[in-house]
DNA sequence: GCGCTCTACTAGCGCGCTCTAGTTCGAGTA
DNA sequence: TACTCGAACTAGAGCGCGCTAGTAGAGCGC
């Protein structure tokens, strides 16, 4: 910096001040200024900016490296920091490297606000961190903590693939549950009210999973050999996620039920997976871009208006019928073995 | 840090000497400052430190968000860093977001080398890269650059899934090739060099493709609708990813066609996406983990011992063979329609 | 008692920038 | 002419650390 002051002749306040976009440079020595900086190839220090300027106007993104609907959130989220002025950093989690860890991470690298997209960790180290920072959590609810939340009405959400698929005829409709996964429990619950105002309660099922392709795969080799057992097929699913959704696809396919014309299969995310099955996987759309959008905007505000309540914001999630969804099979007809 | 000192009664240095885990602080002394420091909730600045000490000790990271093989790098980067002592900063390149402008957030966040996962920018901005920074390409080779290169040996993986299929009775192989993707002009290459090497030269054929799952299925769509007007479908399918195989599959699976019986199928990476199908993709193991180290090792040893020349690491693959390939089907054999 | 070494500690500069509080200068105003 | 004012620019403090060069004091041998 100072090398480009002396070069172009100016003081380094100068030189800040131009590489800051602030008036009080006439538009020549801008120009002179830029182009010494340019031959030297001078970029401002980001590390010593920050410290001097006290802020670091980034944000911070905890993730799950596999999760896709994750790299969906992310996608949304690039764009309306940079539209509010602020740098992304990303640290993920993955099986040797915790949540705190990828938090504590961007934390030392001075995020001023952390977002975390699904975050599994502890309520009382979420809690903790809503004390010592600002925090966004994507999907899943920190109750009582200083922790603002983005999610999609799960139970809306719930509700419309359900009477979807009792229009359809169905009555044998099994959920596969997300476990511990952000947004299941509320799933799950809005699974069995819609199983009850439908009267199915006494079919209701909730087979317990995760939101992976494994427990997809997984479920679709129990219910294969139930069948085989005896007990039928049910004529439709749930599944917690769209993962999960499409290992239960493979899984089926493979050993010849033909989807949807034996089975229905209704997921949850509508990520970039959901496109890619020729028919289209029947799913809730939960509006990645939207979600991603109110997260940063929740951390800005809260950043730049100082104390605020936690807030909430609920999108409304919308059932994309694609072919994975189908009519009931006629009773009686015989599922290929 | 000033109060963590006041508050023990000792020194400024002696506060940073101790955070630094440096010797030269008596064992009592030591505990009494982390325990005030643990009071006052004092964590070392990182900007700051960075600042003072010139160094970063940051590793940057450029992905593509929706590459599950760049997932299990990441996964594998992550553990050799800590090793080392680095930290780890991730940056995505997206739609909206270029390759460049993700490098750029890294460099500006002060990482002293970026490890590029795949990198599809132009060969010239890369070189530029190579010059301002330490940089280490993952796949992608970076020619008469100051780049450091870790690719698997293309040619041999290809070379044993040929031999595979051939072995199995496989005449018309087919081979989906990655467009301009990492790795994909040296797998063409090897497949023909390969179907040469067999007496198939003939039968060659390169379908162009790309490394996401709607190229296989686009691929999928292709083949059958060949079928449909006369032309037989191949008995086996080189794919130039998993992910494209994995679309390839979806789309024939649905159409009726069997795997492998009526049609075999390879992929390549063997990312996590390989295990999902009941049968497991037969596909070419890079090591991602391994892949990861030499990358971080490359890049840390080129920070630490100045001037080296270019380095490039080589790693041999290995076929795995799961569910989705299998013998010819026989001649004549009626494919269901 | 002296010098020596070793451990435990400290003073204070400098990292590369931002920002406040200026200064300078030319044009406009009474 | 004397002034005000705004645009263009500058000096220099300070952000929170790391690090070098140093000091104080205890222990030791002679």
């Amino acid at each position: 910096m100072a090398d480009v002051a002396e070069k172009a002749g100016v003081s380094r306040a100068l030189v800040s001040i131009i590489f800051r976009n602030q008036a009080g440079a006439s538009r020549e020595t801008r120009e002179r200024v830029l182009r010494v900086a340019d031959e030297i190839g001078y970029r401002p220090d980001s590390a010593a900016r920050l410290l001097a300027r006290g802020r670091s106007r980034t944000l911070g993104v905890m993730f799950t490296v596999q999760q896709t609907f994750h790299t969906d959130l992310i996608t949304g989220i690039y764009p309306e920091a940079e539209r509010l002025g602020y740098d992304v950093l990303l640290s993920g989690a993955t099986h040797g490297r915790s949540e705190a860890k990828a938090v504590e991470a961007l934390l030392s690298h001075r995020c001023e606000a952390v977002i975390l997209l699904g975050p599994d960790a502890e309520p009382d180290y979420l809690a903790e961190l809503g004390q010592r920072t600002v925090a966004v959590s994507i999907s899943r609810r920190v109750p009582q903590a200083h922790v603002d939340f983005v999610h999609s009405a799960e139970g809306k959400g719930v509700r419309q693939a359900m009477d979807h698929l009792v229009e359809l005829g169905h009555r044998r409709i099994v959920h596969i549950d997300g476990g511990r996964g952000p947004g299941s429990a509320e799933r799950r619950r809005a699974y069995r009210a819609a199983m009850r105002r439908h009267g199915l309660q006494a079919q209701a099922r909730v087979i317990p999973g995760e939101h992976t392709e494994e427990s997809g795969v997984e479920t679709g080799r129990l219910l294969l050999a139930e069948r085989d057992s005896g007990r039928p097929l049910p004529t439709a699913v749930l599944a917690g996620n769209d993962r999960c959704a499409m290992g239960l696809l493979m899984s089926l396919t493979r050993a010849g039920v033909e989807v949807p014309r034996d089975l229905s299969v209704v997921g949850y995310d509508d990520s970039h997976l959901s496109h890619l099955m020729p028919l289209g996987l029947t799913t809730v759309r939960q509006d990645a871009f939207l979600m991603a959008e109110h997260a940063v905007r929740f951390a800005v505000e809260r950043l730049e208006n100082g104390e605020l309540p936690p807030r909430e914001a609920v999108l409304d999630p919308k059932l994309v019928v694609r072919g994975t969804s189908g009519p009931v099979p006629a009773e009686g007809r015989r599922v290929p073995s």
